[in-house]
DNA sequence: TTATTATGGATATTCGATATCCATAATAAA
DNA sequence: TTTATTATGGATATCGAATATCCATAATAA
């Protein structure tokens, strides 16, 4: 269980560009070559966030990628949900056996009742729980608040040299 | 980025045995048949948890696996680290890349200090921190918590019958 | 018009997750 | 002791997602 490369190539790929603020666009070769990664490779996360609207793209001579917002309305959040999708952190294979009958459906009671009960299982009330308090964190930090942490550290480490 | 189907199964065994409260063990025969999963496949996850001390078997006629600890102190934490191993959720792929030394090694001062630097990534430390806050809620929910919670649900389901 | 750059489809490769089979050891029951 | 039962671990096979590359096409600036 781990974030992919794809996520590690998107955040660093945003650092980047949110760390060398120009006027201009920044093209697939310089990211890639700061990356140590492909550009074939690249390109495809680069669409991505595009599509998420994280990015925006202009082809042609001198075309390249540019944030499509100020990177501190750019989550750690939005980047992992574009590049690992949306699946959930946990989901249950097998709602019909013996042991879900046994675990959501304790009494027997009300067979009639026949909803989803999706919100029901006890099992992935605990899971999306921890999800939840995952994301929430992920959420309060942005491509900005990271970079303010780079330059704050090194201020004191500049100020602490002996 | 997903849980495996082996946690899954390790998390439904494990509350298979706490809830049908037994002297005796349970064999991997009853186990897979209530889980609804090979037996040769689920002997390997049973394998995982006894040897992190998380059940007990006994092998010959009319052996089994039992828990080893009560069930309050068997925390999802304990399963998906088994099971998942101890992989970390965020792992760093170019840590020799341009784009290390941007946010690194900003200053560019002291390059014969030389230390590991494994604690002062902070793209690492965001994600690490993410990482803690989901473990720590895994380590609040224990398998017999969970029951609890099924009893709990059931008594006001009863309660509340029209 | 031309050179440059992003886009998306197709495809190949790698690797972990999933799954099964079997020989062996250990234990209880007969 | 003998036999049946059960867990264990090694070997192996299969599958699918992640990773990676190539190429034809579209779009844009020079
Ligand atoms: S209890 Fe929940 S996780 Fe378990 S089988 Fe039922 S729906 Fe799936
Ligand atoms: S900044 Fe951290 S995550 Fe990025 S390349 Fe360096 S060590 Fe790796």
């Amino acid at each position: 269980m781990q974030y992919s490369k794809s996520t590690d190539y998107a955040l660093h790929a945003l650092l980047h560009m949110a760390h060398t603020r120009r006027r201009d666009n920044i093209g697939i070769k310089e990211l890639a070559a700061s990356l140590g990664v492909s550009e074939s490779y690249l390109s495809k996360i680069m669409s991505k966030l595009r599509q998420d609207g994280i990015v925006r793209a202009v082809p042609g001579a001198n075309g390249g990628y540019e944030l499509a917002k100020p990177p501190g309305r750019i989550t750690f959040l939005d980047v992992v949900r574009v590049i690992e999708g949306r699946q959930r952190l946990f989901e249950c294979s097998n709602a019909n056996s013996r042991q879900h009958r046994m675990l959501a459906e304790e009494s027997g009671s009300e067979p009639a009742g026949d909803l989803p009960d999706s919100d029901e299982c006890l099992v992935k009330q605990v899971m999306d729980g921890a999800e939840r308090h995952l994301h929430q964190y992920l959420q309060e930090h942005t491509i900005q608040s990271l970079l303010d942490a780079a330059a704050s550290r090194e201020r004191s480490r500049t100020a602490g040299r002996k």
